[in-house]
DNA sequence: TATGAATGAGGATTCATTCAT
DNA sequence: GATGAATGAATCCTCATTCAT
């Protein structure tokens, strides 16, 4: 895990116990938001993190704050992915691909918590807007580098990515609903297919 | 609309001002699910509908059912329109790829009314399942005959096609939402293209 | 009680028992601020009044429009006695001087119902404006025939009623919380006797 | 300030910080509950304070205790105010009515901290008893002397001056929630105008 | 001893659903 | 049948007080 690196400030400051209990409030969120989605109530976060809900509270002044951290997190680990593939990878196409294969691979792991992007308002998002930048900047880099090697369409952009991740999540999201089953591996691979140099076009 | 083809027979017979309330109730409850999405309230659609909540009642024993009817709908409409894609046009390529299109424009155009699909439960999912399997057939002949004309990559599968969909709705919705912007159109010729016969393979 | 004057055409046209409800809700309310002052609690106020809180909040969507209500109601019937003590006497101190007694004796029988006041925020009060415009009209008539007649100090105005009358139910509330006992009938003779006309002045 | 008086021996008997701490909360205090009245919370006052909420709560184990020691110094104050009042001056009606005057004027200028009696409880006002007792005495001291120089009415008592100062208190208070403006100096010298000899009776 | 993190009962309000009119 | 009033479990959040560091 690359979370280490998204620890802020005021979190690296924080006591012993209260920072324990932070990382157990947000283990509890994951995975209540993974099993009841935007529903999820606070009280049985803070009753699966083993805390008193006051303390939730106290590290989480909102229900809205506390899925911007998650968020924030998530998308925090993926920015440095991104930017280590790219270092450490010199396969144009293949650090590109396989960043996106991995990074849906983690989030199908933590499996239905997908689920918490509908709970995202745009406060929610907010906290996450710096980590965005860092984000789209690494992804721009990969992108850049695969279409200079002639690997990836020239009218590829980064939100097309965030576009696909977006699309992936739910879809992930929809599979957690279990009301039917999608195959997001699948769909992805489409994606990247279409994205490739040498694709004829959709006919559009 | 083709939805007068989705009237059961129950609708069918009913009098006529219990199916006028019945169409305003339907009008009623996608503005209010485009609006408010999982959180649309059933007072405000009785209101909007200009009928007591207990009328609304009536006609859905409950917000399940509701959900369920207008998903039904929806896809009654999609597999109507796929099988007259078939009948009428005979560019297997053509017919395939623009009947996704028509029909994504047809979604974005209820707009954020994607947002239902957030709503949507195993029991409202049921409603809906013979309409699915017609609309799995239409969409199967069409796929079958492009397969045939050396135009759809052998691999692909009804099931990708219901994937694509359900994507491309949640990008819609997460577009609705407005916390950030997503470029559905896009994304769906990037899958179309990575669909088609020709296309280098994604490197998985 | 003159309140049925203070029926609003809304609470008019409700339905029998609906109007019941509002009733037995008003009732309870008081007797509940009575007893916790601005602690009451709406969930009590409703079992009180035999009703769901949901039915509570039906009739007053906020703890703020029932304390509203309540003051608005008490004014009304403030106001109606006023203009009745006007038209019905004509002796001008007594008039103006039993009014305030009667309708002290009167807040002091809801006793520690004084206590609702604390619980009276701006919004609150707002609703019971124009009533409050009826009440100083009525209360200006009578001293402005009071002075008239060289009953009254001509320095006297009407806020200084209204001050007096706030002082008083401060006064009788904090009798009811027992933690002092308080006698506010001499205290009102006292300001009484200190508009007298006559009276010399407190050396001021 | 002649608050010095009001030191129990366990406070004189306190380390320096401790007792400097003490002051600070007791400073905070007040004004936490002029900004927010009874609702004023005890994490706040800690704060502003500059000490931690253990820190309060070793100094005042409740929020009661608090309110009640901030009171008892409050009458303390009034008690060695009359009791001067009473050695220095000998004009009876002035030195008696001139205390109210200045008591009243101090207790304005903690200005809404009046809203602070809203959270007096019978437990508050225990720890007050013996200053309460003094304040009596003192009190009791200056209307004696007033009455036998024939200055003021023979059936005046102490606890009429009680009943004044509460009723001009709560009158500050309303006066302070900005609810409505109340002009309590003209309430007062309407209630000392009514005790002074000479003046006509109310008519009661 | 001082600090501030943790606690959790409680409180206002919402909303799907039922039922009297 | 239609209406909308009534229901009350559920939900987010607060704050006086306790207790580990």
């Amino acid at each position: 895990m690359a979370t280490r690196d998204a620890l802020e400030p005021a979190v690296a400051s924080m006591r012993a116990d209260a920072r324990r209990n932070r990382e157990r409030i947000l283990v509890a969120a994951r995975e209540t938001f993974a099993e009841h989605g935007a529903d999820a109530q606070m009280d049985e976060i803070a009753r699966r993190a083993g805390v008193g809900v006051g303390t939730l509270y106290r590290h989480f002044p909102t229900k809205d704050e506390l899925v911007g951290e998650l968020i924030r997190i998530k998308l925090t680990d993926f920015a440095v992915r991104a930017r280590v593939k790219f270092e450490e990878d010199d396969r144009p196409w293949e650090s590109f691909a396989e960043l996106l294969r991995e990074q849906a691979e983690i989030a199908a792991r933590d499996a239905s918590q997908q689920r918490m992007i509908f709970a995202m308002t745009h406060e929610a998002l907010e906290q996450a807007l710096p980590t965005i930048t860092e984000l789209t900047a690494a992804m721009q880099a990969l992108i850049d580098r695969a279409k200079a090697a002639g690997k990836v369409r020239e009218d590829v952009v980064v939100d097309d990515v965030r576009t696909l991740m977006c699309g992936l999540g739910s879809i992930m999201a929809a599979n957690a609903l279990g009301v039917m089953p999608y195959d997001w591996r699948r769909h992805l691979e489409f994606v990247l297919a279409g994205m490739r140099v040498g694709c004829p076009d959709s006919g559009a």
